[in-house]
Order: structure tokens, then C-alpha cells, then sequence
DNA sequence: TACCGATGCCTAATCGCCCTAGGCAACTGA
DNA sequence: TCAGTTGCCTAGGGCGATTAGGCATCGGTA
């Protein structure tokens, strides 16, 4: 009988494209075997159940995203930087929105040694809007402020877009150039309108 | 045999409680008749079925969530009624989190004439914004932009504290605050420097 | 009060998926 | 060539979703 050369890799990287492609929920133990035409039973040779399984998923985006995002930034500052993180950003979660929604969730079980290089994605991913930000002359704590506003600008954007939040007829792309647009001014307008003395200025 | 006196409110009120304590995925139709004491065929002359106990659980919850919105902005306008509104959108997002997980994902099926008032709850949230917006006095397609960029951050923030992805020790409660000061700030700048021309300006 | 129809809840049964245990065959290297 | 490793299989238990069909219980009516 032929085997069909499966490996903890090669598992998770189908269980990632069948994520994108029918959505994190309906990825199944059953399903991965299922397109390697294998018995379910069988993977567990390779994965420990459902819930490694996803979290292998998520460290394989979250390391492919930093990959991207690195790119992205490199060689740009300011304005520039900030429209190709955004950019990338989007267009990951788009391309991708079962890796996507499978970082979101937190990793609790370790993955072995190869959980170190993905959850290095994670925070890698962070460490670069950190120096993104540079650009902007942030000091703590106004730095983990504006990362925090930032990231749950572009998460949330991306999120209410992928689940279909958006029904009006204006154009979404629009919508993001001006968010984005909006995301910039904000950080350039950090230290004079929003440190912490005049929180309340309208200093615009 | 006693009757557990089951109707399809009784079912989704308890399908909510219990996806706000263990989880919106956690939410069975096994798990709500072990609640009331009953078989889990038993639920299946109230509920059409997981999917719909779902999607009722999301229509119950938007409405509670206009329910609330709507006192806190009623009365205040610019900035109080940003912050109250903010405050009041990531209250029930933190006190209800199956809920409000229950009501990101679009409501399919639909769930008969309750379906009506229920939906009405999602559009009367996003009618709340445009509503809250008028006072920063922008037209459209600002505003729809505008709405659009509020959403996302406020979204996106809940939904990151949620799944306890703001790990640094800087206080969430601050940032929470200065994010939604950034907001007001940008809504008071749009027109000047958000609007469809210059959208490259620094007029901060 | 006695009856009757509606309907609430049950049993029975099927299916899909998760997961474990144990076995045999296919590879690997000596 | 052969022994050990390891990949995939069969067998089986458990749980959740869902359907079909039955009986008891309820509300209303004569």
C-alpha cells in the first residue's frame, strides 16, 4: 500500500489553504485526511488533535505575515511605511482570511521547538509597527497607545470587511485609503493633540 | 413527566447567557437541553437548529446593544456623545462577549417575524453613529467613511481585548481612552483634513 | 367534569467528527 | 538481506446534530 508521505508540515500547510478556503471553522481533522486520502486516524501520527492542528495553523500565517509585513516597511518611513503596512496588512487577511482568523486566536498549546520561529511571527509582527512608528518620535507611553489604536484600526477594518459588516454602496477601497489616511494624520498629530496633559484639546 | 415549559425566547436567552460564560463555539444544542434538564431532541420544536439557535442568539443581542446604545448617546452631542457611546459599545462587548461574538457573524436565516425587530437592532446601531456623527457636521461620503473608520477601531479594540491580545503592561484602560480622544479628534478634523482633496495634508 | 386536539418532550436511530489502541506493512540503514 | 522504525490502517468508544415517530400533558370546550 502506497503512503502518501505526510508530515506535521505538509498537514499544516493543507489544513492552512483548506482554512482559507472554506474557513477556519469547517477545518477538520476529518477534512485534512479526507484530501490526502488518508483515514482521520491517521494524522494523528503527525499532529496531536484538532486544537494543535489549528494552532500549527496559526503560527504558520503568523510567521508568513511577518514575512510580508518586513518587506513591506523595508526602505520606507513615515507616510510610505505606514500605507504599505496597512496595504499588506489588508491584502494578507484577504488572501488569506482562514490564516487570518486562525492567528487571531491565542496559542495555548506549545507546538515544540517550531513554535519559537512562529511565535516569533507574532511578535515580530508587533515589533514592526513599534518601528514604523519610530518615524513618528513616540516615547513611552504614547508609543504602546498609538500601537494599540493602530492595530485595532486595521484589525477591525479588516475584520468588518471580511465577515461582509460593510453593505453601503461607497466604495470600501475608499474607505480604507481614508482610514489609513486618517491613521497617519492621527500619528503625526500624536504629541500635540493627544499626550497626556491635553487629552482633550481640539488642537487640529 | 413534567414539562420543562420550553419556548423559543426561553432557548435563546439561555443560548446567550451560555455562550457569554463558556464561549460562542461552546454553545450546543446539547449543552442549552442539558441546561433545562431536557433531551436535545426536545429543543428541536422551538429551534430549527444549531444555525438558527445561533442566529437567534445575534438578533437578541443587537437588539440589547441598540437597547443601550441608544440612552447613552440620547441627551449628549460632539464629544459626550462619543465617549458614551464608546464606553457603552465596549461595556457590552466585555459583559457579554458570546453575545457579541454571536453578533458579528451575518445573520443568514431568516428567523421569522422576530427577525425584523431583530435586524432593525444591527441597523439602528449603525443608524446611532450616522446619528452621533451629524454633530461633527460631515456629508456624505464622509460620513459613511467616517462610520466606517469608527466602527473598525471600536471593533477592533474589543475585539483584541477580548482574545487578550494586548499583552503589555501599559494600562488598557488608558489606551482604551486616548483611542477613543483620537477618534473625536479626527472627526473634528475631517472636513479640514480628511476631505476628498487633500488627503496628503499634515494640517494638524 | 370529561373529553379532544394540539403540542411538548421522549425514544430510537443515523451520521459525522474526535480521539485512542493496537497491528501490519512499507521504508531505512547497516 | 534483514532488523528496526515508523506510517497508515482497522476497530471501537464517545459526543453532538438532526430526523422520525410516539405518548403524555396541557388548554379549551361541551
Amino acid at each position: 500500500m502506497r503512503r502518501a508521505g505526510l508530515t506535521a508540515d505538509l498537514v499544516t500547510r493543507a489544513a492552512a489553504d483548506l482554512a482559507d478556503e472554506v474557513g477556519l471553522d469547517a477545518v477538520t481533522v476529518s477534512a485534512v485526511a479526507r484530501h490526502f486520502g488518508v483515514k482521520d486516524a491517521s494524522l494523528y501520527s503527525h499532529v496531536r488533535g484538532l486544537a494543535d492542528l489549528r494552532a500549527r495553523v496559526a503560527l504558520l500565517a503568523a510567521g508568513e505575515f511577518a514575512d510580508l509585513l518586513g518587506p513591506a516597511v523595508a526602505g520606507r518611513s513615515g507616510r510610505d511605511a505606514l500605507v504599505a503596512f496597512a496595504d499588506a496588512y489588508r491584502d494578507y487577511a484577504r488572501a488569506h482570511p482562514g490564516r487570518y482568523a486562525a492567528m487571531q486566536r491565542p496559542v495555548d498549546l506549545p507546538v515544540g521547538p517550531a513554535a519559537v520561529t512562529g511565535a516569533g511571527g507574532a511578535r515580530r509582527g508587533i515589533e514592526l509597527i513599534y518601528g514604523m512608528l519610530r518615524g513618528y518620535g513616540l516615547g513611552e507611553p504614547d508609543a504602546t497607545d498609538a500601537v494599540r489604536l493602530l492595530r485595532s484600526t486595521l484589525h477591525g477594518f479588516v475584520d468588518l470587511e471580511r465577515r461582509g459588516g460593510f453593505n453601503d454602496p461607497r466604495d470600501v477601497e475608499s474607505s480604507w485609503r481614508r482610514a489609513v489616511a486618517a491613521m497617519h494624520l492621527l500619528l503625526s498629530c500624536w504629541r500635540e493633540a493627544l499626550s497626556e496633559e491635553n487629552s482633550s484639546s481640539e488642537t487640529c
